[in-house]
DNA sequence: CAGTGGTCTAGACCACCAC
DNA sequence: TGGTGGTCTAGACCACTGC
């Protein structure tokens, strides 16, 4: 994990805040890490910046790098963009019993939308597949996913009932880090009424967006309808570099 | 802005994918781009790392460098992609015109959350404004906002009518540069149904979050209830970054 | 194997801040 | 003015892809 430098240079800031090294919230200057850690000023800076991405620390040119005073306090607004919810196989459940009910799974040709957002040729086929997911028993979230069988060769109707990037990091040694998700709401439709049992004033919330791979492959394309009472999604969102 | 060269080339690279100059969706390779601009490789890296970052493009190690295909497709309002406006008081507008009509507009003391979203004594008062905003005329967004007096003691209702942020950088020398949000829906309560004509089944999408300015200090506290319509947010999330 | 992106270095120079 | 972070360069070497 930490075999990289400037994780490694993270990790041990992130403990000596932790571990209230800095109490008057300044780190060492950038100089300084360098020498302390051994390595290039690049590598402290990579670490740095990161950890300011990350909303831990902040940078002011000409005085110094601080610690974030609401990163220390712990609360829950430093989860991290959409860690709260929805973004992988494993929602996070707060205790509660999660279920997966597959209601089709199919190989199907990829339209040509599809093979745009997942990089494909029209010779190639994709799964397709539509699942349902409970909370202690109770739906949630229909969630209608395409994966090229290309990557995936060996899925089943049963790896989709249970975690699919599990199965993925597990069995294909490949592992699901990024994804491009388009957020928005609507109105309650016939199949939300049905399996979510929405009344038709309660809304549902909407996810649609590719999975990526480690390696940059695209490989799944997923649209989720969520009963609006579990979506939520946090971010943390940096104004500048746009 | 377009004095550094990162930001040249990430402008240039934007203008060229917007004009379909990669109709294979591939980008030259980084050692390629790095003569053409002729600028340095890191350069180049920095440019498309930050574009990765934005969910522009994606990388593939050993493979190339590929345009993210639902960046094409994007029409949202809240990217934080494709403008350098983004999420702040200037909403990005496609050519409609935007306006601010300020419902409210008083000082109060907050609340116990509200201390501790804004980081503040309970001795300490905030202003608390309400605000409707519209494009070509036509309202999409109901926004309940709390600021500290301390942190814009000369805030006036006639500021707020136009654009808060603009106010604190032109005036205050700070930047508003960070926000955390979280994002949810919820079925229309009776100010929506009035304010923006949304009809019983329709939703809302709610936007709630802090601003901070570039030297950490939380700025805003903010409700935003928006038009479902017009909520749509993209999100480009790393997933190990925890 | 050649080509691609990823990591890391060492150092130059610039822009901003506080004293 | 001295110290800080920001930008940029030139180049070495590594890890992965695909023929």
């Amino acid at each position: 994990m930490a075999d990289l430098v400037y994780q490694r240079v993270i990790s041990s800031l992130k403990e000596k805040i932790d571990a209230n090294v800095y109490p008057d919230m300044r780190l060492p200057d950038e100089r300084s890490l360098a020498e302390q850690y051994d390595v290039s000023r690049s590598s402290i800076k990579r670490a740095l910046s990161n950890m300011s991405e990350q909303g831990i620390i902040f940078k002011k040119r000409g005085s110094g790098t601080f610690v974030n005073p609401l990163y220390l306090k712990q609360d829950s607004y430093f989860n991290y963009s959409g860690s709260n919810l929805g973004i992988t196989d494993s929602f996070k459940s707060n205790g509660q019993k999660p279920g997966i009910k597959v209601l089709d799974f199919d190989v199907i040709r990829p339209d040509k939308d599809m093979q745009d957002n997942l990089f494909l040729q029209a010779s190639e086929f994709v799964y397709s597949f539509k699942r349902l997911r409970l909370l202690d028993d109770k739906p949630f979230m229909i969630e209608r996913g395409y994966i090229p069988i290309k990557l995936a060769p060996e899925l089943t109707e049963e790896i989709a009932s249970d975690s699919i990037f599990n199965y993925v990091e597990s069995e294909l040694g490949k592992e699901v880090n990024k994804t491009y998700l388009a957020i928005s709401a609507a109105p309650s439709d016939e199949e939300g009424k049905k399996l979510l049992n929405l009344k038709s004033n309660e809304p549902l919330g909407i996810m649609e967006g590719i999975f990526f791979l480690n390696d940059g492959t695209p490989f799944e394309f997923s649209t989720m309808k969520l009963h609006y009472k579990y979506f939520k999604y946090d971010s943390f969102v940096d104004l500048d570099n746009h």
